[in-house]
DNA sequence: TCTTGCGTTGACGCCGACGTCAACCCGTAC
DNA sequence: GTACGGGTTGACGTCGGCGTCAACGCAAGA
């Protein structure tokens, strides 16, 4: 089959796969017009390619998935160089993850704290005899 | 003072100070030789903006933060244009970590399951009598 | 006087994974 | 003949947040 069939059958587009055999990660057989040619095979690579890249694998990441397959294993994480970039992924998933929680707790504090400084503005507000408003900015809109 | 300075106490570059100007997000005044000047309160403006990026915040984010504080507010959290940044930014951050430990339990489950594979050949591979190795990059280097 | 050290503006580089053009070729159907 | 729907290569654009030159000005110290 040739450029734009397996870009439609894999759900993607013709300059992804040029870019992918730029990279030397999917490389296509040329027909006697110039034409590149690929099979099931080729199918199947790009599949993998594109689930992992889905996981947000990088590109690199996710070429030894693709010679695993090459080299005729039935699976791309049939390698143990497979298994590597699952581990370091997983790893770095791990620290990401956490990153983020603990910058999702700092954050829900801020949020929480802000709103109570701005309802403690707005009671004294209502008090009767209560403090006059001190800027017409003063976040009570 | 000059950028160099606001640069240095706020452990950033003259670089990024001229970006942030170019931002309109820092703008500066300019002395006699035309070089930019900075007080007190652009400090406190910068380290509004530095901490927010610490924490993941875009730059365009933590615009409301700045214009809150040049508003006279003692917070650049006062404002109500604030607190929205906030609640979007944590709707941000729990949709991400939500799909990053989805993406790490998949990835974990395809670890575990490529691990008991290789174990399972490895297994075989034991038996007396057992099969031959089908390949010889069969993923048990 | 000359160097040093600070400042200025402008412009290009970077990172990844492509999108989007331009200019061309080629086979087929009308 | 010609329009159309494929394909080809090459090259520049995108996104954010700066880094890194280049070429210049300007003041103070040896």
């Amino acid at each position: 089959m040739r450029i734009g069939e397996l870009a439609a059958r894999a759900g993607t587009t013709t300059r992804t796969l040029r870019y992918y055999e730029s990279r030397g990660l999917l490389p296509a057989r040329r027909d006697a017009q110039g034409h590149r040619t690929y099979d099931e095979g080729d199918l199947r690579l790009l599949a993998q390619i594109r689930t992992l890249r889905d996981f947000g694998f990088d590109l690199e990441e996710t070429r030894p998935f693709v010679e695993c397959l090459r080299a005729g294993h039935p699976e791309g994480d049939s390698c143990p160089a497979s298994l590597v970039v699952y581990r370091h992924k997983l790893a770095e998933l791990d620290a990401l993850i956490g990153q983020l929680s603990a910058v999702r707790e700092t954050v829900a504090g801020q949020l929480a704290r802000a709103e109570r400084a701005r309802d403690e503005l707005a009671a004294e507000a209502l008090v009767p005899g209560g403090p006059e408003p001190v800027c017409e900015l003063g976040g009570r809109q």
